[in-house]
DNA sequence: CGAGCAGCGTGAAACGTTACATCTAAAACC
DNA sequence: GGTTTTAGATGTAACGTTTCACGCTGCTCG
């Protein structure tokens, strides 16, 4: 019979079952025990409904099950199917997530950190573009998409090779003069290398590239304004568009029908992120797709692997492109 | 000085500044202690960068200041955009969220719940569609979006009502003869309501009303199908359309143009959510905005409030009407 | 001037677990 | 059969807090 309200303990249980408690504890652990103690024991618990108290063992191991995430929020699609696979990922190795969203707060940024480390959490896996944030060094870390330095591992996709990825397209489908369209963030973090591979990868190929940065902030119209200002007698001066950002590019798909511009066939279109849905709507677009399951695979594996063997300062994992349909021939 | 590599405790604090255990603990809780002893301890905290370990907090007083969110995913932006605002107002209570994804798995779902139970959560935020999940009775647990019985509170936008507002403003906007475009749920849950509140709203205003119910799983292209069908000379038999999700509002707005159909001149487009964003990108169109803030917020007051008084079982939050641009005239 | 009281710092006990050193009893060996 | 070995159950000592009864100091009031 299960005592009033308060949860029973693992003294209650090893009463119960009439054991000491060093057996409950092993039973309760998975420790071998005699089979007839076992037995006892687990009819116990299930007699009082006992459940572990995960704050009393985290207490004495120093260990709890959790890792914090800190991101700037859920909005963004990247982030938010970055955090979901960690979750995923996370569940299938037993531990569970602690979120936190920052909205590119630095003060949040930093406060979180400082939360995190004081509850206690295993590791922690941060992505923040603060290049003053001051990170853990008691605690696992790792950042993904910004490098902070030879200590704090940063994984991301290989951003530069998804820009020199782009252009390779571009040229092989066919075009002659290209533009990027981008949003110049004013942080430093591995994206931003999407420009340089873009651009390494068209002077590679030959491919004539003009470059249109828009400023963080700044209203979409600068795109819209940028296109019509090449857009002569019917004809843009480009026919091929890279955006840095999959969101962009369906904007910017829009922009194009809108003027008249077909794509693939005036124009052709690639964007980077591989986010394929918004809801229940499927988006249909060429991108460098972002291997968002692997990046979270292997914040969680540096995380929880206590191997000492040499750390990777920096894990730029493969992109690979994928064709949606109408964007590109 | 402090020491080598294990974390100081209240103990080595209460050494280092001179004073008792208990003034430590005082200090740290910010309850009044002498101005001296205060700056001692302050001073010995700093010195010897001491933070609380939370699980022996949590272990003495039972409560911690977790509280369990448990979501389908992260990927449906109006769940992103809940967890969202979940996690401001948790931080805002100085609560964290610990964050498990279910991926509407009614299994992964059952053991989220049993997981948070053990883990000691101090309540649960739970968005399950799963008809027979059985739920925490010792832990505060409240429920979005599905009703579980009197027993669990169920916080919801009033989708009856804004069903019933969609209605008026067709109405309004002189619409004759519109349609509903729905995806169909097998299971229960709040949202559904929102056909409920339409038809009647249809009803009332005297408003001829079809419906086309997509089965959930279906391919987008029988709701295209349906358009077809009612379709004839370029013109369509209706002069109003109301989706009851956005990203569905927003594929039908793209498939309208395709049709060579002009929104809203011939045809009127109402959705259903508030979603605005997708990444960089905006989005415009006439919907019925979910209050989410005002969801969180009531979720959190639930389970924080320890206020004994009559708890309602069900808690419908007012949705409002945005007119997006081009959707509506 | 002394008794009483308020304010406040003190330190021990307790929270529920894990780990470890002990101890018991049965098995193995000669 | 007696002795050694060993498997395995036992119970105690932490882990780092919070809480609370206690006792000290110094102030107030008669």
């Amino acid at each position: 019979m299960a005592k009033k309200g308060n949860n029973p303990t693992m003294n209650d249980v090893a009463r119960e079952a009439g054991v000491a408690l060093g057996t409950v504890s092993k039973v309760v652990n998975g420790i071998p025990v005699g089979e007839e103690y076992r037995i006892r024991v687990e009819k116990a618990i299930k007699n009082l409904n006992y459940r572990v108290n995960s704050y009393a063992q985290g207490m004495k191991s120093g260990k709890t099950r959790a890792i914090a995430v800190i991101m700037p929020n859920l909005v963004s699609p990247y982030f938010a199917s970055l955090v979901n696979s960690l979750g995923k990922t996370l569940a299938a190795r037993k531990h569970y997530m602690v979120f936190f969203g920052t909205d590119y707060d630095p003060d949040q940024e930093q406060e979180y950190v400082r939360l995190a480390e004081q509850q206690k959490v295993d590791g922690i896996i941060c992505l923040s573009y603060n290049p003053r944030l001051e990170l853990s060094e008691d605690i696992p870390l790792v950042s993904i998409d910004r490098y902070f330095g030879a200590k704090i591992p940063c994984v991301s996709s290989d951003n530069y090779g998804g820009g020199y990825l782009a252009a390779e397209k571009l040229k092989e489908n066919g075009c002659r003069h290209v533009a990027m369209l981008r949003i110049a963030s004013k942080l430093p973090h591995e994206p931003a290398k999407r420009r340089d591979g873009f651009v390494a990868g068209c002077e590679a190929m030959g491919l004539a590239c003009d470059q249109m940065n828009l400023e963080d902030g700044a209203p979409y119209q600068e795109f819209v304004d940028f296109l019509h200002a090449h857009f002569h007698n019917g004809k843009l001066d480009y026919d091929g568009l890279f955006c840095v950002t999959d969101s962009v590019a369906y904007q910017i798909r829009g922009t194009l029908k809108e003027m008249g511009l077909r794509v693939p066939e005036d124009v052709q279109l690639i964007g980077f992120d591989g986010i394929r849905k918004f809801g229940d709507m499927e988006l249909v677009c060429s991108t460098i797709v972002q291997p968002v399951d692997a990046i979270a695979e292997t914040c969680v594996n540096l995380i929880l692997n206590t191997d000492p063997g040499q750390i990777p300062s920096l894990l730029c994992l493969p992109v690979r492109y994928e064709c949606g349909g109408t964007t590109l021939k």
